[in-house]
DNA sequence: TTCAACAAGACCAATTTGGTCCTATTCACC
DNA sequence: GGTGAATAGGACCAAATTGGTCTTGTTGAA
C-alpha cells in the first residue's frame, strides 16, 4: 500500500518545472539532476504525465517540457493518476473490480471511506502549493554539505550544470 | 498503492470468527469456506495474526484458531499492520526511511497527511462494529444462487461443511 | 545534408504478492 | 502407551509489479 517512486518523482519533477517562467522548456536532465532524481527514469515518467496532457514535450534538439497549465490548475490527485492509473486503496474499488463480495461486504464500505478522505487530501492540493513550501534537493544538498566531508556521489550531484532557462532568465 | 488480499482475507477471517461464540476453537478451513478465500492462504496470514497476538493457535487434531480478545477490542489498522507491517503510503514514512529529502520537501507532509487520515479510519473502526454490518460470503452466494443458473465452482464452494462450534452450539 | 540533442519506448532485474504443498506437532482413539 | 488422522507451521514457488537502463527514432540547428 504505496504511492511509488514513479509518482513521487514526478512530482519532484513537476516541482521543478514549475519554478521556471511560465510556459518554458526545459529537458529532463536539468530537472532530474535538481531535484536528485534518476534522469532516465524520470524521462519514461514525464511521458506519462505528457499523455495526460499535464505537460506538453518537444522533441530534437532545443527540445524538452513544458508545462501546460499554471501550476495552480494541476492538483497532486490528478499527477498521482496519471503515472499510476486511477487510485484504487483496494481491489474492491477498481473500477472494472471483480469483487466478490459487492453488497454485504463491510470492508468494501471502510475501505471506500479511507479512499475518499485521500482523494480528498491530494484533490485539494496543487502543484503551486507545493512548490512554495519546497526546498529543491540541490539547494538542500548545497547547505549542508559544507557542514560535512564530502562524499563522491553526492559531489558529483552538485556539479554545476546549468539548464537553457536559466540561462535566459538571468 | 493497494492494501493487499491478505490483509482483507485476515478481516474476512477475523469476521467469521466473530461470529462464533467468545473463546471458541475454530479451524481455519471452515473460516475460509464462510468467506470464501483460499484455506492454505488464511492458514499462512493466521500465523501473522498469532505472532502479532491477535487470535491463538491450537496444534494437532481438534486444533484451530481462536480469539485473545473480543472482536470490539480489535481494529483494523492493527489487524493489517499485523500482516503486512507498519502502515506507510510512501517510502519518506517508512520507520528506517532513507527518504533523502529530508525537512525541505513538501512531499513528506502531503504524504504525512494523508497517512494520518488513513491510520485515523482505520484506527477508530473495530472488527465488532464490521461484524454487525457484514453479510458472510455463503450467505451472499445461497441467497442469490436461487434466481441464478447453477455454476460449478460456486455449488461446490456452497457444499455444507459445518463446524465443530456450530455443531456444539445447535 | 549531416550531426547532435532529445523524447519514446523496448527491455530487464529485483522485489513483492499471492498463493501451494510438504513437514512437524498434537490430540483422540484404540 | 502407541498409532494415525487432523491440524498449524513454514519452506517453497510462479506471476505481477516496480524501478529502473539502454537502444532507437525524431527533430531542429548548423
Amino acid at each position: 500500500m504505496q504511492i511509488t517512486r514513479a509518482s513521487e518523482y514526478a512530482m519532484l519533477g513537476l516541482l521543478a518545472l514549475s519554478r521556471r517562467p511560465a510556459g518554458s522548456i526545459e529537458m529532463v536532465d536539468a530537472l532530474a539532476h535538481e531535484e536528485g532524481v534518476p534522469t532516465s527514469f524520470l524521462g519514461k515518467i514525464f511521458q506519462s504525465l505528457s499523455r495526460a496532457g499535464i505537460v506538453k514535450s518537444a522533441r530534437g534538439s532545443g527540445g524538452g517540457f513544458s508545462l501546460v497549465r499554471t501550476p495552480d490548475e494541476i492538483t497532486v490527485l490528478e499527477v498521482i493518476e496519471a503515472v499510476e492509473g486511477p487510485i484504487a486503496l483496494q481491489r474492491c474499488l477498481e473500477t472494472d473490480s471483480d469483487c466478490t463480495h459487492r453488497e454485504g461486504c463491510a470492508l468494501c464500505g471502510l475501505f471506500s471511506e479511507a479512499q475518499d478522505r485521500v482523494k480528498e487530501i491530494f484533490g485539494r492540493t496543487s502543484v503551486a502549493e507545493l512548490t512554495r513550501r519546497h526546498t529543491p534537493f540541490v539547494e538542500y544538498e548545497e547547505r549542508t554539505a559544507r557542514s560535512r566531508p564530502k562524499h563522491p556521489k553526492t559531489a558529483a550531484a552538485t556539479k554545476p550544470k546549468r539548464s537553457r532557462t536559466l540561462k535566459l532568465s538571468s
